[in-house]
DNA sequence: ACCATATATCATAATGTCAGGATATGTCAA
DNA sequence: TTGACATATCCTGACATTATGATATATGGT
């Protein structure tokens, strides 16, 4: 299977994606999820700290970009990984950080 | 083996990195360089187009963060992928590119 | 030296992003 | 209704990013 360009569109799209989880905040709050699973924001206030109204704003950068979704029970609002891209991100830099991170890459 | 949070400074370095490629038209340059291997940066204009100045300066951007690496050659400068985890990124995407992956939802 | 090619840098203006604090909305219960 | 809690939105100033166009530097050939 040869590598073929990726269409311009989707690319677009993707970097729009990466553009939302390059900022250290909103990393760590998909990081969170993928551990922990659907959380409500209060939690993740408590967890991650900072202003309310700064996390529910990087929370809702996030869903517009579909990384995350959201979902009311009650008072609360949970938030969920809603693409499996943004694990695999993840499982990407696990790797990177692992002590024996010097992968073989077959290139080309 | 149980999945862990990763570093702070880690993640902060990775925000930067993603937040470089958050770029459709850097995002073009580095899947260049990964469908093609060394490259010099007037092979790079005529491919993708654009501004001279624009396309150094996004190269710039992209080797300070360490994703790509700059070598001249005569009057060439070839570019390099500097990192897998930016390969890695890539075939991220492609995988999410074939036909069932499952669409980012926007609610709202 | 000059010239052409290849690449980098500068200057500017428009736009985007950020943190911070204040305020508004929504939901439930008493 | 009121109050308490949870979340969203608004505002503002500081700062970063962007595209664009102009200019500068580097290299090799004549």
């Amino acid at each position: 299977m040869q590598k073929q360009p990726l269409p311009v569109s989707f690319m677009n799209q993707m970097a729009d994606v990466l553009k939302v989880m390059g900022h250290g905040f909103r990393l760590r709050i998909v990081e969170f999820l993928d551990l922990h699973g659907p959380t409500p924001a209060h939690v993740l206030l408590a967890a991650l700290g900072g202003a309310q109204g700064a996390l529910s704003q990087h929370l809702s950068r996030l869903r517009l970009a579909g990384v995350i979704q959201a979902e009311r029970r009650g008072k609360e609002v949970w938030f969920t990984i809603a693409t499996p891209a943004a694990a695999t991100l993840l499982n990407c830099m696990r790797q990177r950080m692992s002590p024996d991170a010097k992968t073989p890459r077959k290139s080309r």
